[in-house]
DNA sequence: AATCCCGCCAACCGCGTAACT
DNA sequence: CAGTTACGCGGTTGGCGGGAT
């Protein structure tokens, strides 16, 4: 049957706003509201764009208070926290920065803070496609670090990580202390939210690792993962997205407490690319690497995310 | 000076789902 | 309860500008 377009879209018009429009848009807005219907919205004001191209321009640019550009160091901080933590919920992570749009934040995640992270790894990943395209062959294309085997994993083998799970927990405590440091709870800060506050103080870039704890507030996230709520962490509702597990494959830094994502001996510097899958034990490699379909992200709202994410994330 | 290449970002597209009938 | 509609979200695309060759 299909599904019925959203406007007419050959009465549409597509591409850039002109100032006009934006005027247009802006001032209707601003005296009528949206009406809640913005689909019928632009034939009220006589524009001739998609209710859903209107929704945007208003959301991403015209609506007041909208920053662009300039993200400062604490923001980066909480867009990677939060990202680690949630993954690519960008709306979720936008209201956690005021004057912040999903879409700006998304942008900026994929051209500039993904590579200011990614930028740790080896040179040759960062350069891959300007070397393929001049078809240069680089000493380091040849030293097969830039090949993270990538075979798939059956289904029904997803189980077999089940072994993980005993001492999941520590490790899942030993992975976010590695990865943010002190977890500490801070509310209070005026205008910081309580997940801003909760995740602000992760250090991402810590040089050393040692003696370090994580907070109660941690702890008490962690232990409130089920085995069977790790079990479902592992098997792909993963909150560690794949941009950080190419991160620490690609990071000759030894990551302690990732035993249980990448598995003993493939973690780092020992998944070369020579490996084939026939002498690789698959069973062994973090599923993170292979993120199945989500199938109940409410689900596990409720069950693996802390009281306060989840609050966040019902109040949406 | 011309061309190529790449990064950035505004906008579009399609899907999931809530709300409504 | 099923079907329909609209919203909201995240992934992707395409045009533009600037740097490199």
């Amino acid at each position: 049957m299909g599904r019925a377009p959203c406007c007419d879209k050959a009465n549409v018009k597509k591409g850039p706003w002109s100032p006009e429009e934006d005027a247009k848009l802006k001032s209707y807005i601003e005296h009528h509201g949206t009406g809640g219907n913005w689909i019928a919205l632009p034939q009220k004001i006589g524009l001739k764009r998609c209710g859903k191209s209107c929704r945007l321009r208003w959301l991403n640019y015209l609506r007041p208070n909208i920053k662009h550009g300039g993200f400062s160091e604490e923001e980066d901080r909480i867009i990677c926290s939060l990202y680690v933590a949630i993954g690519s919920r960008w709306s979720i992570i936008a209201a956690q920065l005021p004057g912040r749009t999903d879409n700006d934040i998304k942008n900026y995640w994929n051209t500039k803070l993904k590579k200011k992270l990614l930028g740790k790894q080896p040179k040759n990943q960062q350069q891959a496609r300007r070397v393929c395209h001049k078809n240069q062959e680089t000493k380091e294309s040849k030293d097969g670090n830039s090949l993270w085997p990538t075979p798939p994993v059956p289904a029904d083998q997803f189980d077999q990580v089940d072994h993980h799970v005993s001492d999941g927990r520590a490790s899942i405590r030993k992975f976010l202390t590695t990865l943010g440091g002190r977890f500490s709870c801070n509310y209070g800060a005026e205008h910081e939210t309580p997940l801003a506050s909760f995740l602000g103080q992760q250090h991402l870039y810590r040089s050393s690792m040692d003696s370090i704890e994580p907070s109660e507030q941690v702890n008490s996230f962690i232990n409130g993962c089920s085995p069977s709520g790790y079990h479902h962490i592992l098997q792909g509702r993963s909150e560690i997205p794949v941009e950080f597990n190419e991160m620490f494959c690609g990071n000759s830094v030894k990551l302690e407490g990732l035993d249980c994502f990448f598995g003993v001996g493939n973690m780092v510097g020992e998944s070369n690319g020579t490996s084939t899958s026939g002498s690789m034990n698959w069973n062994e490699v973090s599923p993170l690497i292979y993120p199945p379909v989500v199938t109940s992200y409410q689900g596990m709202q409720q069950q693996y995310l802390p009281d306060e994410l989840v609050h966040l994330l019902g109040a949406q």
